[in-house]
RNA sequence: GUGAGCGUAGCUCAGCUGGUAGAGCAUCGGUCUGUGGCACCGAGGGUCGCGGGUUCAAAUCCCGUCGCUCACCCCA
């Protein structure tokens, strides 16, 4: 077959979906490097991993999140995930039948009728989320207006047309199974485990840290990804003492120390508390007082369009608003940290104190308010100017009713915050200070077919003391193989030839300087002993 | 969802007062069958994002569409 009468679809490119991308190497040694330098700070500060799922049920993210959030109400990656079965079969032969002939009409208004009584069964054993009612009676009577259609109707393809489609349009939408959705972000899946695993009957608070995949579909800009990675961590447990707020926040900037990104900021603030039957609500009654300003006329008709309308939804993130005509607005609204309620204050207070007993120099801002419903109280994020408009590091805050709120035990705490990985390496990458990158310890040079088995248990050998070896698959004219050697980067370079072999004597040349020596096998490991300095570390 | 900028080889780009493609780097081979980084020579690699229009003729002009990037929204 000639390359043009291929078929589209066999010569058709793929590439990676939008918003998500490729890390080759070099660049996934330092994603690798950056981990488990996260992993060894959260560790030394006694976390442990949990590895959660990816994806969850969708009503977990839209309860803890917050269903006005346009996270959870424009941006999840959700699907619906069907029972398989009869019920589900049906369903796929309905929405993809194209019946012509009075035959396949037929089997189509069977199949339709099939599937209204199973649904309708399946749905009272509770096998599948309850079916909407009206649904399955829409259903039934197009399915019986199909039955009952004289002669002349059937012929009408109009006719017929518009009772299939509006068949295989309620088939389509009806749901089967549970509604499933790509986590946006992993702190609902870790209180969902925490309560799930009855973690609370553990000793003391529960530190767990996470690192992995999130799901948003956004529009994909600088350091912001539809598939990103975040790292984050979650302490919960009956204290809410701002120790651990500040131990947590001091985390973060040991980790920062550990990948020399010097020019960042730490911002904190507390927004208070919701009003619950513990606590006095300063946060509710704070918004409303911010609202009340915010819609006096005077003030309502300096602000843009999306302000304006947060006024009504979320008046709070008017205060980090970008637009600089609001900003001598935004400067003269009143604070929340002069709102609080006596107890949050206090608790602010202290957390304020603990970061100084810790020398974590951090920046004060009334305007930090955070986009996920289940924060209060202490909220912090870290921002670095060299990051482009998605400035934002990490960021994290305290959530003492979520455990509560997904049915967990009551008085249970929380605070966590999560790191955007790909927006940490860009900062890494930007500050220059650390280059990760693999290395090849040692390239084989052989040749001749005498070589060869030589070569192959010296490279076992080699590898079983850590070192990175590169073995070519096929004989290379030795030139060709010094060249190669000193492409890769190769440190070493252990030539096995035919001069080699007939002295029994191995060469060891070094490509930094070319020097080389003769070694006898038996020294060959203790030549590379200690082992070559890391492979994957900070470099200058 | 909104707006702007950009789509030519694996990468960076030139060619754009219309005449059906070029450079550098990279890759592979050779000069060079036991000594790399250099040099020289050569090769492969592109339906100029895709579709339509104008024209004798379109990478070039026009329209549409898709994709990428950045910003808004929102958020790590």
């Amino acid at each position: 077959m000639s390359e043009a009468a291929k078929p589209e679809n066999e010569r058709r490119k793929f590439r990676a979906i939008k918003g998500t991308r490729d890390i080759l190497p070099p660049d996934s040694a330092l994603w690798n490097w950056f981990e488990k330098t996260a992993r060894s700070v959260m560790e030394s500060y006694n976390f442990g991993e949990i590895r959660t799922p990816i994806f969850e049920e969708t009503e977990l993210f839209a309860r803890s999140i917050g269903g006005e959030t346009d996270i959870v109400a424009k941006e999840m990656f959700s699907f619906e995930d069907r029972a398989s079965g009869r019920l589900a079969e049906l369903k796929d032969i309905i929405v993809l039948r194209t019946s012509k002939s009075s035959a396949g009409l037929r089997a189509f208004i069977a199949e339709a009728a099939e599937f209204i009584e199973l649904a309708t069964e399946s749905s009272r054993r509770r096998d599948i989320p309850s079916v909407d009612e009206e649904k399955i009676d829409a259903l039934r009577s197009n399915v019986a207006a199909l039955e009952k259609a004289s002669h002349q109707q059937l012929v009408d393809h109009e006719f017929v047309r518009m009772l299939s489609n509006a068949i295989r349009a309620v088939v389509y939408i009806t749901a089967l199974g549970t509604f499933t959705t790509l986590r946006p972000e992993a702190t609902a899946s870790v209180v969902r485990a925490y309560i799930e695993h009855g973690m609370h009957t553990r000793p003391g608070d529960q530190k767990l840290y996470y690192v992995g995949p999130m799901f948003r579909r956004e529009r994909p800009q600088k350091g912001r990804y539809r598939q990103f990675c975040q790292i984050g961590a979650e302490v919960l447990g009956a204290s809410d003492a701002p120790a651990i707020d500040a131990e947590l926040i001091q985390m973060l900037t040991d980790l920062l120390e550990r990948c020399q990104i010097e020019k960042y900021t730490l911002l904190i603030n507390s927004i208070g508390c919701p009003d619950t039957p513990e606590r006095k609500g300063c946060r509710p009654k704070y918004v409303e007082l911010l609202r009340a300003k915010l819609r006096e006329p005077e003030i309502f008709s300096k602000l843009g369009a999306d302000s304006q309308r947060r006024v009504e939804t979320n008046p709070l993130r008017v205060m980090d608003s970008k637009l600089p005509e609001e900003q001598g607005i935004i400067e003269k609204l009143p604070k929340i940290s002069e709102h609080l309620c006596a107890d949050c204050r206090e608790h602010y207070e202290e957390l304020k104190k603990e970061l100084k007993l810790r020398e974590v120099p951090f920046t004060e801002s009334p305007r930090l308010v955070r986009g996920l419903d289940y924060y209060m109280r202490t909220t912090f994020e870290i921002t670095s100017p060299i990051l482009g408009a998605q400035n934002a590091l990490c960021g994290g805050g305290r959530y003492d009713g979520l455990v509560e709120m997904l049915g967990g035990p009551k008085g249970i705490k929380g605070i966590g915050f999560a790191l955007g990985e790909d927006r940490f390496i860009d900062a890494i990458v930007e500050a220059k200070k650390i280059h990760a990158a693999r290395t090849v310890d040692v390239f084989i040079a052989w040749m001749g077919e005498r070589a060869y088995p030589t070569a192959v248990r010296l490279a076992h050998v080699l590898r079983g003391e850590k070192h990175t070896v590169e073995l070519p698959p096929e004989e290379m004219k030795f030139r060709k193989a010094l060249e190669r050697a000193d492409k890769m980067g190769a440190r070493y370079v252990l030539i096995i030839g035919e001069d080699e072999i007939a002295s029994d004597m191995l060469t060891i040349k070094r490509l930094a300087d070319g020097k080389q020596e003769k070694i006898s096998e038996e020294a060959l490991v203790d030549f590379f002993r200690p082992p070559v300095p890391t492979k994957e570390g900070p470099g200058s």
